[in-house]
DNA sequence: CTATTTTGTATGAAAAGGAATATATTTTTG
DNA sequence: CAAAAATATATTCCTTTTCATACAAAATAG
């Protein structure tokens, strides 16, 4: 096989890092008895509870429409729960309930140990070289509102 | 907004990292015609002609049978043509028709120009560092035929 | 060899995602 | 302030993906 191109393509070294170093800890997910959309969500909201719909979204990589129904899933799973904000009436923030905490606890501890496994192939310095690289380029990249 | 587990999480870095910069470019596949899908196969097959549904599948990070249905759809539209194996009458050897390399020939250019823009950036050494650790992630993290 | 297992692709029903747009609320403008 | 524009979420309709499994062919084991 030839492998002359996307071999060699930044865009898709990145989509495949991401891709298999994900489904490993996908894997291990489904041990907690979560999605992979509820993780990210309630990951999310375990950094800042009570953010809106709009920017759960943005963090979780999702246009708003998705994370719509995601929501409404997961609110109906008792994960999380819907409330109205008290100064402006057209957002909705999202709140982790006790039972999306216990779930997420565990996974996120996995997390955490997964991580390290796979960084352990790299030195420290290696480990945040590869950080402030990925960051740098989200940073030039654009906070692009899920253009895709 | 906290930001303290997500943020620094490699997983996520990957993901968005690789989320914002494709997203760039899947504005521009829009002037060639291309949805994503039907790039993924094509700029796959410009690396080697004849490809398996399956071998398709993994290079495209897709299932086999989101794979088998994306070329369906590309073969109704004249973009690929299916053929029998001639020494295994399991496999499908997928090829790019003239349309799909005519379709195709342009996107790659611009592929390349963006990677250019992207890249930019950074010095080569940077940029051949930054690849090479993908590569590296890729390489030790599994040929994990897409449990996700 | 024949039976069993494995491999490669396809299919069908159900779930999820996407684009466009509706609805409600707030902000801005003149 | 009233009208217009902008913002936040929800909804509708349609396409795509996923999961499980079927089916066919090849490889392997007795």
């Amino acid at each position: 096989m030839a492998e002359r191109f996307v071999n060699d393509y930044l865009l898709y070294l990145l989509a495949r890092a991401s891709s298999e170093v994900s489904a490993q800890f996908h894997q291990r997910l489904k041990t907690h008895g979560l999605q992979v959309a509820e993780w990210r969500v309630l990951a999310s909201l375990s950094d800042g509870d009570g953010m809106t719909i709009g920017e759960l979204a943005a963090r979780a990589l999702q246009r708003q429409p998705t994370m719509t129904k995601i929501i409404t899933r997961m609110a109906d799973a008792g994960l999380v729960e819907r409330r109205p904000d008290a100064s402006d009436r057209r957002k909705v923030r999202i709140f982790i309930t006790g039972d999306g905490r216990r779930r997420v606890d565990d996974a996120l501890a996995d997390a955490k140990a997964h991580e390290q496994e796979v960084l352990a192939d790299y030195s420290p310095t290696e480990a945040a070289q590869m950080k402030s690289m990925l960051r740098a380029l989200v940073d030039r990249n654009g906070a692009s509102p899920r253009e895709d």
